[in-house]
DNA sequence: GGTAGACCCTGACGTTACGTAAGGGTCAAG
DNA sequence: CTTGACCCTTACGTAACGTCAGGGTCTACC
């Protein structure tokens, strides 16, 4: 067994069970690279471990705020610096989204109000409730309360608008940089060459303007997890041995420059 | 005009700002017939009634509740003699709902304070609040809490689960039913005839059978609703004029019998 | 009266997140 | 070995719209 050998891990339809969802969604995550199983049988079963059981809440989390997808598979790796924040933010938009449960109940009882009194009921009360989350007033509150440094904020709010169009862009982008430094990397050019830390740079400059607000303290932070967490690393790792090093030594070396 | 005359009449646009859906799902409710607006202007335009608008409210809330719309038309129909026991499930359901979304915020701290403990976190904790509503679990509390006689939520928990096959069933049995009704009014035979009063049993029956326990009491305070409603009258007179006075008498005399 | 912009109509193709089904392999208990 | 529950991949279909196209209507302003 691999790192998960002291962990038990469950099928298909034990995780369907324990999460709630069908396992028709967990195949639809796997196929779509959103949540795939740590492991594999030898029958070719689907074998998920605690860590993969943590992110399905996160997608579920996000996919009861009605994050689509195909934002939710890069919002949660983009941030993944920082759960603490993610969650405390998640944390505040489900209270928002009991705020709308209340008002539509406070619409039923005004009906209710009404039915007595045979009182037309307010028009703009009745619909209290059914709007969707207001990405712009939040962004104005966000501002008010912690000026533009609550990063993951940010992020959802801009995550959520994406077009299809949008995420094939981010997605080409992100592949480029990526095989910009993997080829440094095997052409043995040094991570902290100013090649490299180039590209670095316009990793940076890539969260920042798709993401959130990315400061050159906070790349290096996003870089920790690139080897420190087996999933980046296998990512990165697929496409060229030491490539997750090579990229945080070379954020890392970025940053050092500002 | 028509009896609207001293209302404000709501064009689409007004209509979807007011309620907060696009102008587009309001063309799609009209099209099929769950949200038909009571007049067009001469140009085409789509006019709606606060009648209108208090339909809408109700859409949307079964829509919050997460019915099709396929289930929600009938649902509103059958279930139109009384308004008040309609609201009042609803604002269960709503609670239930709000009940969910505080399970996923506990959900949310417990990860917040297993990030700080760095202690896993309870699998079945983890997915709390992402189950959908359980209706045999509701079932239960219902009948133990009010025997069966509660109507609407019976009905509800009954049309959640249709397929659409079942849909088409039913709504072929309704035009039996009525076919039939409008064949015996047209042929001069009595609305207390033993043809027109099996028919109204057979209406009965239908109801009974599809959406909620009814008895005969509860079947004659539906039919008043087809004379006193404009909406149901217009549906009945499309068909033959005369026609929902007619099934009105039919169930009266039907239920008569008991 | 003409213009322009906002709004309206119908028709139609496309999208998202699966649901359902088919056909066949795997696992574990009896 | 058998059986039933569970697993796999493949693939078609669906609900509730979203988006777009092409053209008509309304109202204020010049």
């Amino acid at each position: 067994m691999t790192t998960q050998t002291e962990a038990t891990l469950l099928t298909v339809s034990q995780v369907a069970k324990i999460a709630h969802v069908t396992v028709r969604a967990l195949h639809h995550y796997d196929q779509r690279g959103l949540l795939v199983p740590s492991e594999r049988s030898a029958a070719g079963y689907r074998l998920y471990s605690d860590r993969d059981l943590e992110r399905l809440q996160q997608i579920l989390l996000l996919r009861q705020l009605d994050f689509s997808l195909e934002a939710i598979g890069p919002l949660i790796d983009a941030t993944a610096y920082d759960r603490k924040q993610a969650l405390e933010a998640q944390r505040e938009l489900l209270l928002a989204q009991r705020g709308r449960t209340n008002a539509i109940i406070r619409g039923v009882d005004a009906a209710l109000s009404a039915l007595k009194g045979d009182s037309p009921m307010d028009k703009k009360k009745m619909f209290e409730g059914f709007e969707e989350m207001d990405a712009s007033k939040y962004d104005v509150e966000a501002k008010e309360k912690w000026g533009e440094t609550d990063a993951y904020k940010v992020s959802m709010r801009r995550t959520k608008a994406y077009s299809k169009d949008d995420w094939a862009r981010i997605k080409a982008e992100e592949e480029a940089i990526q095989a910009g430094l993997a080829e440094l990397l095997t052409s043995g050019v040094s991570a902290e060459s100013d090649e490299a830390v180039d590209l670095a740079e316009q990793h940076r400059q890539h969260i920042d303007r798709w993401y959130y607000p990315c400061s050159p303290e906070m790349h290096v932070g996003l870089s920790d997890m690139y080897t420190a967490d087996p999933r980046f690393e296998e990512h990165f790792e697929k496409r060229a041995k030491g490539l997750a090093s090579y990229v945080q030594t070379a954020i890392t070396a970025n940053a050092l420059q500002e």
